[in-house]
DNA sequence: TGAGTTATTATGTCTAGACATAATAGGTGT
DNA sequence: ACACCTATTATGTCTAGACATAATAACTCA
């Protein structure tokens, strides 16, 4: 049994993205949809007040709700842990340190920067293995200001990515990702040509306004696509396809 | 005057990203909350559902609500109309059509056949600059079945992004990021050397199952990145930072 | 002991009201 | 024309209940 708010919820929306409505269009009023659907108006509110969530309707006092003109394409990312997300794919994992040291944070370092501005961090390079073949590099700084712990951790065993999330709760994190050629060092690493276009994910995560954890994972060439897919703004009721929404994949 | 119902989920929130209730802790019961902010239950049920909604908490029946653990990180990442971006960074905006042409769809290319196997299509391939420079170079293809009147569309003056936004309504997207080397005809394009590592951008567009449009836009090397600041799952509430996110960086 | 039944609990959904608020339309008077 | 006031309207928020449902805890009986 569906709810009767979702089923409200579903059948708008499917008008909207049918076309029948187009941006701009006004949509029932909640009262017209207490009749229609002979409902109370807490119910019809709750309906509509979702498609507003999900980014498909403005709503405007005295006026209505109309069909919202979709400007700019928002794509849910999900950004995974990469050991999870190997297994996820039914590959075989592994994973590899390649250095470890501590030191205290570079200010002149605008990637370092935007994390803290003082204070020691452990710097790791490690690497991520899919079915025994390199997929990332990863450059990983943690402060240790915030996540002290991290000091004594073994990252040898455990990927930094997989010991911070069992770590450190809730964050902020900021994603920027680009292309770039691989220099020597990290063309070796993914044992491809160097120069080879690699797509650089680099993500800052605070806590509470405090850095925590910085780092930037290279992926070698086109053999990996960060792939989003979406509804509007992710409304997944009316009935269309719900496959889980890879974040990665490989060719 | 903020809401009730916002300030219970701000309180809530607030005590979650700073690990006072950290993953897999019990929040109160809705009762409590009731008791405590002396409210109805419909408005702690309210509160605490929009934390649900973001991903925040888990509800569960007979057991309570708990912290939820941040597996992925969901970033949202908002992919905007070329033209309208660049102009939104205040820089002069430059388009440039390169070629185009009717022609039927090959279904043996992987990334045509994803959007229709049969049927006629616009190919474009088009240039947009930003301050004078080549920003991107974009490759597309309109669906003739689906949006017909690109038939008869003049892409020299307008992009095709643009006018797909004003002539088309709700849609579903599939977004894929990955990096590639320059071949020579993009280098040129771009005023790059052959081989630079490109940021490419590939997007499909479906309306009611049926494939509108694919587009595929490079941007040259480091020049441009994709950018997404975030909230866990976006929840805004509580007084945090709210400067919208960019999609797009020059540097 | 173990399997099946029953009671309890917190959330999920919904109703029928109420008052608040922002925005507009219409009228009034200068 | 213009500024000002006054309904009117749809959404925004909230209450005090009600019944449904899923999951578990407690109990009963073979």
């Amino acid at each position: 049994m569906t709810a009767l708010h979702a089923r409200i919820s579903g059948e708008l929306a499917d008008r909207i993205r049918s076309g029948e409505w187009p941006p701009g269009q006004r949509i029932p009023f909640e009262h017209e949809l207490t009749a229609q659907y002979g409902c109370a108006r807490a119910t019809a509110s709750k309906a509509v007040q979702a498609l507003a969530d999900a980014g498909l309707v403005e709503r405007r006092r005295r006026a209505g709700t109309f069909v919202a003109s979709p400007r700019i394409q928002t794509a849910v990312l999900e950004i995974p842990e990469l050991k999870t997300e190997v297994r996820r794919r039914g590959q075989v994992y592994d994973y590899q340190q390649l250095a470890r040291r501590v030191r205290p944070v570079n200010p002149l370092d605008p990637d370092e920067a935007s994390l803290a501005r003082s204070g020691d961090v452990v710097e790791l390079r490690c690497r991520h293995f899919a079915n025994e073949r390199p997929l990332a590099v990863e450059d990983r700084l943690i402060h240790l200001g915030v996540a002290p712990a991290a000091a004594t951790a073994d990252f040898t065993t455990v990927p930094p990515g997989a010991w911070l999330l069992a770590h450190v709760a809730w964050s902020e994190a900021e994603h920027r990702i680009a292309a770039a050629a691989a220099d020597a060092d990290v063309a070796a690493a993914l044992e491809v040509p160097t120069g080879t276009a690699c797509l650089v994910l680099k993500r800052w995560t605070w806590r509470e306004g405090k850095g925590v954890t910085f780092v930037r994972q290279r992926f070698a060439g086109e053999a990996f696509e960060l792939v989003a897919r979406f509804a509007p703004r992710s409304f997944d009721q009316g009935g269309h396809e719900g496959r889980p929404t890879p974040g990665m994949r490989s060719k």
